[in-house]
DNA sequence: GATGAATGAGGCTTCATTCAT
DNA sequence: TATGAATGAAGCCTCATTCAT
């Protein structure tokens, strides 16, 4: 007796339902009406499964930086431990040809740093992911630094930094697209990586990046 | 009896209104009651002066805009037409010490990006901001070149590589402020301009930078 | 220029509705829809009058024991300051034939009790109704013991149990009508007086009381 | 595979659960979920059990006044056939100290008296329970004028005078504490049964009364 | 220009009830 | 019996916008 639980996937469903409506009305303009329709429930269903709209976005952010932090981590393992090839899969992987593999979750990526703005849980939950994401590319780094491959006084703050210009072209290749000369993104962000970080040998760019 | 006009005068005072709301609220979570109050004004009134609430939002891009070039032309005069010092200047405008004059702008600002996303007027409006100021940068780093300060094939690419970074930066400090050491953010990303445009010289550092 | 404002009409107007749909629908049961179709209104027009429907409550409650105040002043003013005539009058005022002059807001009454049982808002200012009219018969009350027309000692507690009464036979009035022999409710309630008050001469009773 | 029916047990937890949560929020406010969890049950299961909430509502009026009706026996019971007793009894069991055993109950009974204006089934049951009530005291008052204890001409008008009082001190002492003087309750009450009743003794208060 | 009333369309959420398991 | 998912109908409230004055 008594049903299987089928929570999990419901609110896996909703979220994912919520990123792709929010991508094309931002999170206001993406009703909880909205959203069931997206997912094919009703709405009251949606309230079955969240206790309120934020909690939604919350999945979200969540799964949208679970998914992230494992496609990186599965590209960085191509690597090979190597430091500087490890940083340029990190580039790569954000802003090389084919990065923006899930545009949704992108345009949502950036409406939920607007949302972070005035909203402390998004904001605390949006600050741990940017900063895991950082913490990932200051270890290479680091490494790099040991190993010789790079000169560089503070990893955190390089690493912030490589993060910050990754975020931008972000929000300019989704708002402002028109400004980025096509296909520099990578290459321009390779170079400053080698002001940054003062590597023995150029990253490489494979094949072409946008 | 005809009253003078002061259109003028109320449609900045609206939009500086909803500038500081939005900063806190948000774009949606800015009503035009909420608006007409931060004005001192009646929402009655607020409609008279513009037609809808996207038209504020307009004006108040605009507005952000102006100010901001301005600002920006203002100190790069300081620089006396020497590109190093001019991207220099450039950079500390926006990130060194005290850069962040106005914070609620710079919230707006953010905001302004994800409106951006899905209101093709804001974006229309959003990308001309964006690349006029990487066009201003680009003409420093163009003239740069031909003084043989720096060494760089694309100066549009460099110029959009580090307004992305700028444009990272501002996310970054206002929604992941832990994840930036503090104080980096400047000196980072003229390490990263060193990378991109290969100066002669080292840019300079005043003071602090944040 | 500028209109004259109406909300003082509106909210009286909105407040008298409020009464007439809770007495058939009590107080959750009378939605803000009903509300504004009994008042020939628009929901979003209650809302611009009242900031939530708890208020429009307790402007219901204050209507209902102002009107019920200076009904009662003006009854007892005709007892020309005869403690046992103005005693007799609070009595058949509340109980006597033709007392129930407005049911919609005896119902309401009975049910202000209710809410008030839950919202502190509601319970203090049904208690300070509650509290006024004790005061205003225990007045009467210790006039009648300093001109010897009354024997008693403490005229609060007596004043609190004839309002006891009068309360009690409201509700069984409202709720369990058959359970009341009729045309007792006011004689009864004189005979009780007696035993408090020990008067003099004995309650008088107009023509019939129910 | 039979299950041995549990279902009175579950129908008697359900009905106290209610009285338990609308004690707190009213019955509109308590919904079939407060109850489920209030007797740690699921909501589906109250279903099973019940029909609609109104039955709950029903069961639980039917639980109070049984209860009530079993406890006032016992008490009468002391009396040992005394009218005058019997009479003090009554009023010290609703009024005396310690009357309020189960202040849940009576903040419920008070909102029943809310329900039954509205609703036919509620106000059946509701009336019969008072009249029930009023039917004990007027018998014991008709004994006592058999016995020649009590002057009274309509038993059953002076029983639902007694009755009323105290139902009034009930909302009173839920609703507006403050308007009564503490302990004066069964007092009055019992001054009031004197003016009723005629009694050729007068009735005791046992040691204090609220 | 300015005020403030008025409208009407949603939006989020709650909830009684039903149903598959 | 019991669970918990699912439904669908309201309900309260907010809001951009319009309009009479």
């Amino acid at each position: 007796m008594a049903r299987p639980s089928n929570t999990d996937q419901r609110r896996t469903q909703i979220a994912a339902a919520l990123i792709k409506v929010m991508a094309k009305r931002g999170y206001d303009g993406a009703s909880i009406g909205d959203i069931a329709k997206a997912a094919r429930l009703t709405s009251g269903l949606v309230h079955y499964h969240f206790e309120s709209k934020q909690e939604i976005l919350l999945a979200s952010l969540e799964s949208i930086a679970n998914s992230h932090d494992a496609r990186l981590e599965e590209r960085m393992a191509k690597a090979h431990g190597r430091p500087l090839e490890e940083v340029g899969a990190f580039i790569d992987f954000h802003l090389g040809l084919g990065a923006d593999a899930d545009p949704e979750a992108l345009a949502c990526w950036i409406l939920l740093s607007g949302e972070a703005l005035r909203s402390p849980k998004v904001r605390t939950r949006f600050e741990s992911a940017m900063t895991s994401t950082i913490h990932r590319l200051a270890e290479s780094i680091r490494r790099g630094v040991e190993l010789g491959d790079f000169r560089c006084e503070d990893a955190d703050a390089a690493a912030a930094a490589l993060v910050a210009t990754i975020q931008g072209y972000f929000v300019l290749a989704a708002s402002a697209r028109s400004a980025i000369p096509k296909g520099s993104a990578a290459r321009s962000t390779k170079q400053m990586a080698e002001g940054l970080l003062k590597p023995a040998r150029a990253f490489r760019t494979p094949a072409k990046s946008r």
